[in-house]
RNA sequence: UGGGGCGUCGUCAAGCGGUAAGACACUAGGUUUUGGUCCUAGCAUUCGCGGGUUCGAAUCCUGCCGCCCCAACCA
């Protein structure tokens, strides 16, 4: 059966995507543009980690150029040496590996071409198209206009080229402060894009880079590396983000006026936002640098690392980001669909283990105080092959406060004072006292079982309406296991006020569970599903030899908890 | 009182003049030794709104409305 599952799923994976964007490679390439070559590239700036949006840029960029033939380049932009670090080029390229998208041997650097950029500036200033510019950044605003007004030329604009052409040189030998002059084009203020009015080209940065060392005092902005870059490296299609349509014309003007090699094509599209967290790198960094959460790799993150510590396969971030498309319209996808795509895939994969998060101890009063069996249990009901394995059982064992009420409406199928049910593979039980502590909590349960049931099945046929887990409290083993959820109690958090006052208070619970036997030398990679509670993985980082720590990657759909808290209302 | 982009189910998203795919969510049943999974059924007579063209419009034209982006020496 889960046979035919994986080849509906990769049937469904080989029919034709028809975006827009591919659509549009369709058309280049059926025009012969760029001799039918498609080349894609991810760009990201190096000042933080990589999220769940990023993922579907790169895995966009590199499916293209796998279903076209062509080829995929990682490029970091790096022309602000203040925000950006070794640290995140790091964690960039673990995470884009690990999410399965290769760029061969084309590690690239917009840095790789500051000499290429610096003689192409030159280029622009000897064609009387760029000049060197002494307004500071207040002026440069002040002289741009507004959206609404047309703006003012910069009385540099008719610098003598030779002029212009000696400064920015004496700009690049560190002889001038920072913000004393700027390298400018010369388009036109007047230009119903703010992007096209004289746009700023070079700065004056003596920061040091950190590849570039203290080699240049000047770099290019965005708009003056990106599209250049693109051509450099032979990219035919540039993707990015809605907010770049406005630099699109920018984009182009520089292509149409520097000897570049190629003519890359911008094409825009929306971004990926998702309901109850946020995605932007500037949001995020805040989280880290305040110790909201423990870092860009704290499994409530939406980052890569993040998703990874939480649980999360590349194959189902692949699917999650096959389901969504691409298309320009802004959107922001239900978290639920990034939760499915990972239960999809667990529940075809991954063990059942017994596991109790919040023990309630029962005594079986008829069971033999010094007798242990071995009870056979099945590791996944959807995959035979996954085999058995043993459990031992006793007359002492934890279940699931949550498991146990002493009195409960018709519906609640668990245990009741006086009722029966089923513990997982194992006897039905019934619960005939319950010993309470002063405050009235139940912290006992005295009960019988039905030797005649063992492996779960009544010879007389009766039957029960729960089956709960359980696990043996002599033989249990203690383990630290981290209750994930929601970094956010609101779908939208950056609605209204500022975001930080719309964290969850309840992201994360952590409790000493009771686990099986048998878990207790996972190490890390190992998934698995707690039966009847989600599915959780043993952390990566805070984990011991010995002793594994749990994260909870996402729960079961609870058709239960929907129920009563229906009727709780 | 500028320019650019976008409006199809609660959320994503196909559709490109021939009479509204699919997924998630949701609802109702069935199966079930996980209140999980799985299965079945339901879920937009309607595509932001109004006109027009056409035998026929979500698709073409037109007017309006709404949302997003652009005035960092960020990317």
């Amino acid at each position: 059966m889960s046979d035919d599952r994986e080849l509906d799923s990769s049937a469904a994976e080989s029919t034709e995507k028809s975006d827009f964007i591919r659509t549009q490679i369709r058309a280049d390439l059926a025009a012969g543009r760029n001799d039918g070559r498609v080349h894609t590239r991810f760009p990201p700036e190096p000042n933080g980690y990589l999220h769940i949006g990023h993922s579907k840029a790169i895995l966009l960029n590199y499916g293209v150029a796998q279903e076209f033939g062509g080829k995929f380049n990682l490029r970091f932009d790096d022309t602000n040496p203040e925000k950006e670090e070794t640290e995140y080029v790091n964690s960039i390229k673990r995470d884009i590996k690990w999410l399965g998208a290769d760029w061969e041997d084309r590690e690239f650097y917009a840095s790789d071409y500051f000499d290429t950029l610096y003689e192409w500036a030159v280029h622009l200033i000897s064609n009387g198209k760029a000049f060197v510019c002494s307004l500071t950044d207040e002026q440069i605003r002040e002289y741009r206009g507004t959206v609404k007004e047309a703006g003012r030329p910069s009385p540099d604009r008719d610098r003598p080229i030779a002029e212009s052409l000696d400064l920015f040189e004496r700009m690049k030998n560190g002889e001038f402060e920072e913000g004393q002059y700027t390298l400018r084009a010369k388009i036109d203020m007047a230009h119903s894009n703010m992007k096209m009015r004289d746009p700023l080209l070079y700065r004056i940065r003596k920061a040091p880079h950190h590849r570039t060392g203290d080699k240049w005092n000047i770099y290019p902005f965005y708009d003056f590396a990106h599209g250049q870059s693109d051509a450099i490296e032979g990219i035919t299609h540039s993707l990015c983000t809605l907010e770049f349509e406005v630099n699109r014309p920018l984009y182009d003007w520089f292509i149409e006026n520097l000897p570049v090699p190629c003519k890359p094509r911008q094409i825009e599209m929306a971004r990926l936002n998702l309901t109850y967290t946020v995605m932007s790198k500037r949001k995020l960094l805040r989280l880290v640098q305040e110790g909201l959460v423990t870092g860009w790799d704290d499994p409530r993150m939406p980052t890569i690392s993040g998703l990874r510590r939480l649980g999360y396969t590349p194959e189902s971030i692949r699917k999650f980001n096959d389901r969504i498309g691409v298309a320009k319209r802004d959107s922001t996808v239900d978290l639920d669909l990034l939760k499915w795509s990972i239960r999809e895939e667990l529940n075809l994969t991954a063990d059942r283990v017994m596991a109790v998060l919040r023990p309630l101890k029962v005594v079986i009063t008829n069971y033999p105080a010094d007798q242990v069996e071995d009870i056979e249990c099945v590791n996944n009901p959807e995959d035979e092959s996954a085999g058995t394995r043993l459990v031992p059982f006793s007359r002492e064992l934890y279940i699931e406060q949550d498991d146990f009420r002493e009195e409960a409406p018709r519906k609640f199928f668990r245990l009741k004072l006086g009722s029966e049910v089923r513990l997982k593979h194992a006897y039905f039980i019934t619960c005939d006292e319950v010993i309470k502590d002063d405050e009235g909590n139940p912290v006992e349960l005295r009960c019988t079982y039905d030797p005649a049931t063992r492996g779960g099945d009544s010879p007389d046929g009766r039957k029960v309406k729960g089956t709960l887990h359980w696990v043996s409290a002599r033989h249990a083993v203690d383990a630290e296991v981290r209750l994930y959820d929601n970094l956010f109690k609101e779908p939208f958090p950056e609605e209204g006020g500022d975001y930080i006052a719309n964290l969850n208070p309840d992201s994360l619970e952590v409790v000493t569970a009771k686990l099986e036997p048998g878990l207790a030398d996972k190490t890390v990679g190992y998934r698995c599903q707690f039966m009847r509670l989600g599915y959780f993985c043993v952390d990566s980082v805070d984990s011991q030899p010995g002793a594994a720590v749990w994260n909870r990657t996402t729960t079961l759909r609870d058709s239960w908890a929907k129920l009563e808290a229906r009727s709780g209302k």
